[in-house]
Formats: C-alpha cells, structure tokens, sequence
DNA sequence: TCCTTGAATATGTAGCTACATAAAGCTAAT
DNA sequence: ATTAGCTTTATGTAGCTACATATTCAAGGA
C-alpha cells in the first residue's frame, strides 16, 4: 500500500484510537462520515468502509440519518471457528483416529425433533461414533441426521468416514444453531471418553438446516479439561 | 432497493446458492470476479463485496492471482457476543442484582501473571462479586483487575457498581483472549451458587489489554444449566 | 394538542475508473 | 537443473458520482 494515501484500515485504526482515548465517549455522536473524510483528507467511501467495520466488531452504531455514535454498552463479539474434529486434532500435532459406536435408523425422540423445529417425527439416522487424538478419546458425538434431507447418508461407510467429515463436505447448510453448555459425566458416557463419572464436560450442541429442511443435530461431548478458545 | 439492480447480498446468495447446489464443489475454482459480473450484469466492485462476505463466512477462500475457491474443508464459524451481565439478564426479563464479595489489592498469583502474558507479577485489584437474576445468584465472577493500566478502579465504589459495568464502559480494550470450558462446582462455588458440590458449571475466561498493557482477566462460573448461544 | 405530511439529511449501495499488490508462471542466465 | 528476475493476472483498494433509503424534524392542518 503506498504511503501516501490513507487505507481504509488507517482510518478506522484511527477512529477507533479516538474512541479509546476518550475523543469521544461512550453515547457520544461522531461527525458525519463527508467531515471526517474531509478532516483525513480521503474518500467518503473510504470513511464509510472503515465505520462498517467498527459496526461490525461492536464498538459503534450507525442509522441512517441518526448518525454515528459510540456504543454506550459495547459487547465483547468474538468469532468461533468449529472445523471438521479430523482437522482440529491434526492442527495440534495429534493423530487422528476414528471409531464408529453405533449406527441405526430410529424414531426420533421429541426433544431431537423439537431441536430440529420438526413437528412430525419421522425415523432419523442416530450415529454415535467417537473422535481420537492421539489413540486416546477427544470427543464423542452423538448424532441424529435426516433421511429425508440427506438420504445418500445411508449409504455411506460410516466405519470408515466420520458423519461430520461427510455431511461437511456433502451437506452445506444456509443455517445453523450452536449451544454450549456443561454437563457431569454419566457412568456411560465416562467410560466411553475414558473420564471419571461426575467429571465435568464442555458440550456443543449443532443443528443444521438447508432452508427449512433439517439436516443433523450433533451433540458433541468433550473430554474433561477441554477448552473453547475465539479469535478477537 | 429498486428491483432492476442487482445488490451485493443478491449477488452473494446466487453465488452461495450455486456452491450449495455443487455447481461448484469444494476444492473447485469459481470464475473470476469480472466474468461473473459480467454474467449476472453488475458492476465487478458488487462482486467483489459479495464475494468479501462469502470469505469473511467462511465458505470460500481468495487469493490474488490465485483467484476463488470453494473451501475444501469448511468451517462452522459463528459470532459470539458477550454483553454487560447486567444486559443480559435483563434481556431475559429478570430482575438484575449485584453483590460484591471481596476487593482486595494483593499479590498476583503466577497463573493469572501468565494469563495476562506479564513476567513480573505486581500487585492487583481482586474483586470477587456475584450477578443475580430474579434474585437468585446467576453469574460469579473472579476477576483481577490491573492498577498500572486502570487506577481509577481503586477509587470505584465496587459495592454499588460492578467491576465488570465499569470496566467495559470506561476501559475499552483493543484486544482479548476468550476461553470456554467446564468445571465440576467445588464446595465454596457451590454454596455461592447455590448449586450442588460437582455440579458441572460452565466457564466463561476473558482477558483484555489495551496494546501490550493488561487490563483485566476475569473467569465467569454460571449457574448449571447455562447455555451460551451463538448467531449465525 | 395531536397527527399527518413533507423536506432535510446522514448513511447505504451501485457503478465506474485507476492503480496497488500478491502470487503464479515464464524466461533467461548461471 | 536451479534460481533470479520479469511479466501476467486476479483480487484488493481508493476515489468519484449518482441515487436509494431510513429517520428525524419541522411545518401545517384538523
């Protein structure tokens, strides 16, 4: 980027450094993007990129209009990244491994169908299979996924390749729902992750849909001591 | 929006609908910015905002000369906000309550030293308080505060505000760390809670600096039965 | 006084041009 | 072969203009 002209990045960099440093207050009203354009001597465009991007990441508030101000209650918004178990465990070093617990088509349980925003309850495929770093237990999950929205599922090796990979790379979603919470292992779900019953468990609950068509519902149980990091 | 131009978020849910419908697999090349906007009949810069939005989710991937592909393995990735305590729970309804436990200036553990990558270990503000909601406990927070980067915290009437309120309002950061992860109640959190001993509690761990200076590290203990929800 | 209506205004978006930048690929010299 | 540079190319960014859209605010009428 040449020097002599201000990226949109060194504009909201300095914005957002007026902001910190108190220029402007929380509730406070910032000028209009033409003046601070004017004041930085660049585009109005180029203001109005950098105020997105300060929208985006919280600190302010813009309406037409109204104006821009400062937010007077900012929030911490992070970013959370879930990829593919498989790749998670490579990124850390570990050896993946893959194990298949169970695999039946079942009626499906009203909870899994509410979960799915599913009035009827047809028959589901239930997986249950656990996920291994290292040969030793990371994450056990236990899944519901539709016949009717993805019914190539069926024929798919599930010993061989997790349900995760391919319904990831086979079944792109336009929505999803994420939950975490903690839950004390039961005496199953313990000798399943090689834990102490009682231990304490990070969970993910996913669901997945393609427009309105539910696709799977994970509920994703991690070992004792597992952390959930963000990007800022 | 008049209906006879195309706009950028048209331009991207096409583009997004094509890849769902595996017009374009993973690992595939999508044309360049200017063929499709020459086939949908836009301007390149409408292309190049809805593909910046589909990158920014995750679905593909951009590289100069390189140009756009499907990502190969994609991601969940989802936005997390965490707000004021004192928002959140009267979002849900609740009547908020706060009640401060301990504030003391003490010597800095090495843990927490490390949390906010500092070496030498001065002395800080511990507070240790309670959000309630509907006047049942909801949220304990452990936090240290730094009275290098914020002194005025120390002439802060803590019984009346939270350290948390008056932080996010008068301590903006320009930079944090967040994990996530479970815990089993032990007797003490347990009776403040009022939850059981072994309860599975979930975590929340934020710290914030400003440049490289610390400001504070907080570790959140939530009732059990606490679900942390994303948006999509 | 209250409500409706219309004007004013700040942000949002689309299109165009020009140039910057990164990365891939090619060429030529060693 | 291998590498050092040069060229090509697709994305990234800045500036400009024109217009769209959402709100606020003020004026006017019942």
């Amino acid at each position: 980027m040449s020097a002599d002209r201000l990226s949109w990045k060194d504009v909201r960099d300095r914005i957002r450094d007026q902001i910190l440093q108190r220029a402007y207050a929380p509730g406070d009203k910032l000028p209009r993007d033409a003046d601070i354009a004017q004041e930085f001597g660049c585009a109005r465009s180029t203001v109005q990129r950098a105020m997105q991007d300060l929208s985006d990441s919280g600190l302010i508030e813009r309406k037409r209009k109204g104006g821009t101000h400062v937010r007077a209650d900012p929030v911490t918004r992070a970013t959370l990244d879930i990829p593919i178990t498989r790749l998670e465990v490579e990124e850390t070093g570990s050896v993946y491994g893959y194990q298949l617990i169970d695999r039946q088509v079942l009626p499906v349980p009203r909870e899994i169908a509410a979960k799915l925003e599913q009035v009827e309850a047809k028959s589901m495929l239930r997986v249950q299979a656990l996920h291994l770093a290292d040969h030793k237990p990371h994450i056990l999950e236990d899944r519901w996924v539709s016949i009717e929205t993805a019914p190539e599922i069926l024929d798919v090796d599930l010993s061989r390749e997790s349900a995760n990979e391919w319904l990831v790379r086979n079944k792109p979603y336009t929505r999803f729902d994420l939950r975490i919470y903690a839950i004390a292992a039961d005496a199953q779900t313990a000798r399943m992750l090689a834990a102490e019953p009682g231990d304490a468990l990070l969970v993910i609950d996913r669901t997945t849909w393609v427009g309105a068509d539910p696709i799977t519902t994970v509920r994703s149980i991690t070992i004792p001591g597992y952390q959930l990091l963000t990007k800022s």
